[in-house]
DNA sequence: TGTAAATTACGCACATTTTTGTCACCACGC
DNA sequence: GCGTGGTGACAAAAATGTGCGTAATTTACA
């Protein structure tokens, strides 16, 4: 998704949100400030890379805040601005949809991962 | 995004919704009904493979209802599900977010495509 | 007391993986 | 031959991962 092919907004926030990682990101920092590793510890499988270009992005969007100390064992704080708060309560909502789908979803209906398995 | 990460309900929508199209056809949809001609035409710059993908992706999810009517020239109709009526105000949530977030930004930013270009 | 090693938060070059696009092709009836 | 709604093989492009280097300071150890 390098670039827009509609001046349409909700293409515009999914330019940002779309992937694994800006919601999930989103999401841990709902607790609260967290430093670089701290976010490497909630999720193991990001490259360290892909993390600080998805920080860098949200942080250009106006949802995290990069906050830097300069000291011994260099440190960098992030957190959501006001934006990001209010933008909290969208993507949970999204999150409690999938939720709530899943339970209206007729019968004859597996699991992704039992699929998976099933078809070996 | 192939697989999950997390077992994080927030993880399993943006793995539909992620990317540029599955929200902008939700969008499109909301119009009512549409054949696949009428959303090639809605957004030219779609592929036709890439269109039948996403609308299968969305199929899969209950987001999205394909009904096949057989017959002379070949008709196949889609609309959203119940379910897809309930994720549209939650997108278009994110779309207002986005816009109101841009008023809400301070003052010294530029647009994206205006930053690309001052940068040559 | 001197020296090596670890820590933190990256940037960079390169490799791999995943996604998306292109083009050709099919069946159907007109 | 046209338009409809596709599918499949292959190619290009984009996203993501890997591993190394860096700064300043602290700690480990002899």
């Amino acid at each position: 998704m390098k670039d827009l092919v509609s001046r349409c907004p909700i293409e515009e926030v999914m330019q940002v949100l779309s992937g694994r990682w800006p919601t999930l990101l989103i999401y841990y920092l709902k607790d609260g400030t967290k430093r670089f590793s701290d976010l490497r510890r909630d999720n193991p499988t990001v490259s360290h890379r892909i993390l600080t270009l998805e920080l860098r992005k949200l942080e250009k969007a106006g949802i995290v805040r990069r906050t830097v100390f300069d000291g011994y064992p260099l440190r960098v704080e992030y957190d959501l601005t006001p934006s990001g708060l209010t933008l909290l309560p969208l993507v949970d909502a999204l999150g409690d949809w999938w939720e709530a789908r899943d339970a209206r979803r007729p019968a004859p209906q597996m699991k992704t991962a039992a699929e998976a398995a099933a078809v070996s």
